[in-house]
DNA sequence: TTCCTATTTAAGAATTATTATTATTTAAAA
DNA sequence: TTTTAAATAATAATAATTCTTAAATAGGAA
């Protein structure tokens, strides 16, 4: 998703965020890619552009996204955490050739487990979330 | 699952295993644990009965297991991985509150997911394996 | 507009999980 | 038994993330 700093700017405004320059382009940064990217890659992104922010930084802003509910962490078998701007339920396809991440939007899958769950529900535990992950190949047209 | 050691030698011996005792303790504290532990906490686990095995034995323990597919990775929010022995697909459930991590078992679920995905498919992807996760809260009796 | 102050930042040190290195030990094959 | 490739303990190294602190600054108040 292609955020204007002064777009990302007033959606801070309504969340009660301050808006500093590197918020801004890191959170301008992650929506823009469709990588689920981790914190250092963010940090390379924007030195182009914005050189001088600090990875710590970086970190600490990602936090923030994610308690805001901007963002959200992507965990997987590599030692390093992803993130994720894209906030409405989805699954993610793991290729696990390529390390790539992709997402995949089926609603009638979504609706079939939130219909499911809500139904039968687990006994003794309160659904918060329901996230599916696909571990797999995908397969290019020039892949090989 | 509590495993004797005799028995985990067999099973070793008939996947090509050589056949150590801190490998052995090591596999049967993952196997007997219901809790998805860490390689520190089953390092932890083994030390009163067997002292001295190194948490790198551990570490390539664990790993070596994963290869041989007596045992996998969970990975969580949390900046450390987790082991599972459990071999068979089945749904995590993670406690938000207390970190736990709970198997669930449900068939019609597995079911109704691999139905679904063997006659949609995903353009251009081949599913290895479907993994759900659910986080949420867990309402013991004396909670709160 | 200028001032004030709580918040944010940069820089770098510290921590923590995990992996690599290497000398020594050992399982198991011959 | 002897042999030897593989495994282990010890410890150093690495890499992701967090912490600390002094300097900068956003945004409200004056
Ligand atoms: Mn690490
Ligand atoms: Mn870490
Ligand atoms: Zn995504
Ligand atoms: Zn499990």
């Amino acid at each position: 998703m292609n955020l204007s700093l002064t777009q990302i700017k007033t959606q801070f405004q309504e969340l009660g965020i301050k808006s500093t320059l590197p918020r801004v382009v890191i959170y301008q940064s992650l929506a823009k890619s469709m990588h689920h990217p981790s914190a250092e890659e963010i940090h390379l992104a924007i030195q182009k552009k914005y050189p001088g922010v600090s990875l710590a930084t970086v970190y600490k802003t990602l936090d923030m996204l994610v308690q805001k509910s901007l963002a959200s962490k992507v965990v997987t078998n590599e030692d390093k955490v992803r993130y994720d701007s894209k906030m409405d339920n989805h699954i993610h396809l793991y290729c696990e050739k390529t390390q790539k991440i992709m997402d995949y939007e089926d609603q009638e899958l979504a609706d079939m487990l939130t219909g499911y769950f809500s139904k039968k529900g687990i006994p003794n535990f309160k659904i918060n979330k329901i996230q599916v992950n696909i571990n797999g190949e995908s397969k290019t047209t020039k892949n090989k």
